[in-house]
DNA sequence: AACAAAATATGATAATTGTCATACAAATTT
DNA sequence: AAATTTGTATGACAATTATCATATTTTGTT
């Protein structure tokens, strides 16, 4: 068993709130994963009774629409948490959420959680400044798929993608996700997406490699869409 | 100055777990507001340094998107809080905060609020609560409007019009908005909005009487989405 | 290495949606 | 009451996007 007071990521979180003693409590508590690309943490519909710290590697939260396509709400980073929303409203999970790499996660049952929510207040403000976050977030999302066209969303994506998970050595895009789920961001088929990317490739705005990809010049970009 | 103990919304909010003392101390620095139908109590960017408690009438919470349309993306009804994500990010408004009809509220202090909150840990999660049940509306609408159809996402919102504020007597939809607000409720142009009720006038399943809309047949409205 | 399966790419076409123009109706102002 | 402004409605057309079909490439498996 890791302590939690060593974790790297810790001091990124909500949880850098909590004390020597209560990070030892948490220590005792948690239960470590290991995720591998591909795989969910848990599933839409699903009752998961506690959350999950990300201290490795990045996943996708998403929802099932009717029409049968996966729409991805949001990527999760380390150091962020999952589940919160659920563990407060009392409810079953609203998203899926799977590895797009392989993860390590902690879980930490919600009985701890709460006991920390009314003996730490600064952790309880912590957490929810990053739910208010995630609606600010989620609000400006929502506006920006009802209003742009897929040319922007599939733009401001891209460049989203480079700024929050940065790039490899050769430029390309650290983050890998397939033409699918890159569509399911943007929120369009997955047959529009290549042939956008394919369309700012020919004009020279991207650059496309098997299957990384390579924003040449990102304000170039940006004034584009 | 009225008594907070006595205002009718009180027992919806998330302030009914608020004690007769911070009951009168509220009464105390609240202040009263009436606000006309069109007006706006927030706009977009303004620093707000507190939240407002509606007591009656319902408003529209929106952005304006870089095409120049206005976003609607959340429709308020009295006993709701407005501004609560703002005051806890410590951030200017999000979204603009405009009356669909004449209103009453109530404005409560910054650090009022924040006294209660450090004070009373059933209203703190209450407010949370009111959060995470945003985020997850939030989530879902933003689904909505990357999968869904301009037709279906009209006809959604038809029906939810009618379940959430109710019919007049004659059975048309309680809450009278403009058709560019219906517009920009389920983000589309004013001219595609209007020509789609048009032909869900046309096929029988609403039916339009000057600026009032009926729903004929609820079931079979949803059926045809 | 050979094969099967999955992912990516592209063409053809249809459906959806936006834009601009214009007409008409209703509300407001003078 | 006439005039102006604002909101609603509709047509014509263009642009965007989805769908279906079909290659082609890549990946994984035997």
């Amino acid at each position: 068993m890791n302590k939690c007071e060593q974790c790297i990521v810790r001091q990124f979180s909500s949880l850098k709130a909590l004390n020597k003693d209560e990070l030892i409590r948490m220590a005792e508590c948690k239960t470590s994963y290991t995720i591998k690309k591909g795989e969910a943490i848990f599933e839409e519909g699903e009752v998961t009774n506690g959350i999950y710290c990300i201290k490795d590697g990045v996943c996708k939260l998403s929802k099932l629409s009717d029409n049968g396509k996966d729409q991805i709400v949001k990527l999760v980073k380390p150091g962020e948490l999952l589940g919160q929303r659920s563990m407060i409203s009392d409810e079953p999970a609203n998203l899926s959420a799977v590895a797009l790499e392989d993860m390590e996660v902690c879980f930490i049952p919600k009985n701890e959680v709460l006991h920390f929510f009314s003996e730490n207040n600064q952790f309880s403000m912590n957490v929810m400044r990053t739910i208010c976050d995630d609606l600010k977030d989620a609000d400006d999302h929502m506006v920006n798929m009802a209003q742009k066209t897929v040319r922007q969303r599939l733009v401001e994506t891209l460049i989203y993608l480079e700024d929050t998970f940065g790039k490899n050595e050769d430029g390309s895009l650290h983050i890998q996700l397939s033409r699918e789920e890159l569509a399911g961001m943007i929120g369009t088929a997955t047959e529009s997406c290549i042939r956008l990317l394919s369309e700012l490739n020919k004009s020279g705005y991207i650059l496309l490699t098997g299957k990384k990809i390579t924003i040449v010049d990102k304000n170039k970009l940006k004034r584009f869409a």
